[in-house]
DNA sequence: CTAATTTAATTAGAGCACTAACCATTAGAG
DNA sequence: CTCTAATGGTTAGTGCTCTAATTAAATTAG
């Protein structure tokens, strides 16, 4: 009955496009996406060379739509997919010299873009806000 | 820097598409969508018969994807397109008998859904939250 | 009034997400 | 060891979103 369970709930998902679509724009020189370069990312950032359902996992994607965002950012020449030596099953996402080459220059972009756009907000607040969210997120994500 | 603000993304949208994707789970035997009825929703809650372009600022999407969503409705048989009498550029969006009576079910069940989904949260943290995340929204969209 | 601009809707093409079904391979149960 | 389960990747089909370009109509400027 909450007016206030309403209102949280659109302003959840408008802020969340409102925010994507700012990345977006911001990137589009560079030709890269907010889903490709957490993608990129990701890869980089892992201690070892994941495999597709690996970096599915930590995106919180299904290992279909993995399939796809791989298959584009090898057309682009950013990673490559490596058969694993000893799985015959799992490829690894590798990056590419040019993946990397973006990987740095994006990094820096969008934690420009992060600061600025949270320049204003209480840090307070913004902590109860992401303590909430990501609690949010594991009652949704919890099946029961 | 702040790795808060890094934390604070992730959750945005990690929490955006699981919400959606439990909303889309929950419609699914109504064969309706979160965007679809949300779109109903808006059209069934104005006091007068919207037209596309209304619809689509009041969603905050791009004209384009409401005519794609407005096509489908109509597939659907939900709702119905028509033309305006004083300016033969617009549409109006009028929803069907059917259009009706799923908005009554629907609306229903997203707010049982809300309810039980947020079940949980101090009303307090869900206020500071909800007002963050339309500040932000206002300051992206805000173009400067 | 005419010409330029703005607005409403549309189409075309693309990205990113999902589910469902499938194949190959590996791991586990008996 | 063999049969069954589960896992990794893929394809096919669909939904929702975007941008860019087009058409038709209305509004505004000169």
């Amino acid at each position: 009955m909450s007016d206030l369970d309403e209102r949280f709930t659109a302003a959840l998902h408008n802020t969340s496009r409102a925010w994507r679509q700012a990345v977006d724009r911001r990137l589009k020189y560079l030709g890269v996406s907010q889903a490709s370069w957490l993608t990129i990312a990701t890869a980089a950032k892992a201690r070892w060379p994941l495999s597709q359902s690996e970096l599915a996992d930590r995106l919180a994607v299904e290992g279909a739509t993995m399939v796809a965002m791989v298959d584009r950012l090898v057309k682009a020449g950013l990673v490559i997919r490596e058969p694993s030596a000893t799985d015959r099953r799992v490829k690894r996402v590798i990056l590419t010299k040019a993946g990397h080459r973006l990987h740095d220059i994006v990094k820096t972009e969008a934690a420009a873009l992060r600061t600025q756009l949270l320049a204003g907000i209480d840090q307070q607040k913004l902590l109860v806000a992401t303590e909430l969210l990501e609690g949010l997120q594991s009652i949704i994500d919890t099946p029961e």
